[in-house]
RNA sequence: GGACGGGUGGGUGAGUGGCUAAAACCAGCAGACUGUAAAUCUGCCGCUCCUUGCGGGCUACGGAGGUUCGAAUCCUCCCCCGUCCA
């Protein structure tokens, strides 16, 4: 979407590209990287997890082709990964491009990641791992309500927001008010500081449901064909925690089982596949609020959807100085 | 050929006379989501009409009849499936 506003000089541009698992956005990224004088930022809550590569749809070198990628294997399997260190380490990421005058191109698969790094995140404390264990053991004990109920005490607000039944949204609210000694609403009303500099353009990838879930089905197979089960085991073997956050990954939690207490392998593929719909879907979801997204029809990796994008973006891209293909900065106007 | 058991909404499956358009779960669809987000949570889910109401009509528990004020639920016959006996 060209910006509203008179654009800065020193804006750049950036490119995003929405999409739910399988539309081919990585595929569509590294094209456009190639045309454009670009490089690749991940925005995906799995594929920061090093081990974690092919049920997860991490690039591989030969898919990469060369192309820089950024935001990937970032920690190791026992860590927890959120948003605001996504957010932390993605400016940083944007800063060396802007140095370089390549053309960020977003992967966005994690809604609440872009979102994040674009709009801001309050000033919140981050997460606490002794409150968290004191908050859930109570909880525990007196039942799922009991959190709601603390939570209207400390901020009637946001209780109301949130269902009794979301034990995770509201450890999380009654977390933030205790220790930020007041309400999360309040916290949020002080605002947010969103991403400064760039004009940000929007592609989404929308396939047809039908195609989508086929392409789904079908990709569960293939990454299996690619040692999947036995990316799995090496995990385990390698002491990959069992409780670990990356062990709740699609597929990832159903191998394990597959592994550890002998699911058939049939079923075991069917559960993944439609979990992966399930998620597409809430991708979906999210994505269709995102504002000024130009959408396609059709998978990333597809020649049309391709030159579409090009024929979409090389106008605007016109109005700024880090996409190569253009003749350089421009003096005149 | 005989003896049992069973056929319920897209699937699994509860329901043995009225409170049943029919539990529950799954699938599907829609939605929410500011540090776990591939997570977590919410709503809808036979068709249809309108004055959108704990509203009206229609269709529905293998098929056809019957009993009853009232049947997915009881009776009769038929069809199909499973197990066992010949």
């Amino acid at each position: 979407m060209a910006p509203e506003m008179p654009v800065h000089p020193s804006t750049l541009a950036l490119v995003a590209i929405l999409g739910p698992t399988a539309s081919g956005k990585s595929s569509l990224a590294v094209s456009l990287a190639e045309k454009l004088g670009g490089e690749v930022i991940a925005c995906d809550s799995t594929q920061v997890y090093r081990g974690f590569d092919i049920g997860t749809a991490k690039p591989s070198a030969a898919e990469r082709r060369g192309v820089p990628h950024h935001m990937i294997d970032l920690v190791s399997p026992a860590d927890v990964f959120t948003a605001g260190e996504y957010r932390t380490r993605a400016l940083e990421v944007l800063a060396d491009l802007r140095r370089r005058h390549r053309l960020p191109i977003f992967t966005v698969g994690t809604g609440l990641y872009f979102r994040a790094l674009m709009e801001g995140l309050a000033d919140a404390p981050t997460r606490s791992d002794r409150v968290r264990a004191r908050l859930n053991a109570t909880s525990a004990k007196r039942g799922g309500p009991h959190l709601h109920k603390i939570l209207r005490r400390l901020d009637p607000a946001a209780a109301g927001r949130i269902s009794p039944n979301d034990r995770q949204k509201l450890v999380r609210a009654v977390e933030v008010c205790l220790l930020a000694g007041s309400p999360l609403s309040e916290v949020h009303r002080a605002g947010r500081r969103g991403l400064q500099g760039y004009a940000p353009l929007k592609i989404g990838l929308n396939p047809t449901r039908q195609a989508l879930y086929e392409r789904i089905q079908r990709r569960v197979h293939l990454m299996l064909e690619r040692g999947w089960s036995e990316e799995v085991a090496a995990l385990i073997a390698d002491g990959a925690p069992n409780a670990g956050k990356a062990f709740e990954f699609i597929g990832y939690r159903e191998l394990r089982a597959h592994a550890e207490a002998g699911q058939p392998l049939s079923s075991t593929v069917e559960a993944i596949a439609q979990a992966t719909r399930r998620y597409a879907k809430r991708q979906l979801t999210w994505f269709r609020r995102e504002s000024g997204v130009q959408w396609f029809a059709g998978f990333g990796d597809e020649p049309e959807t391709l030159a579409a994008a090009l024929d979409y973006l090389q106008p605007l891209l016109k109005e700024f100085q880090n996409a190569v293909g253009q003749p350089g900065p421009r003096d005149a106007v």
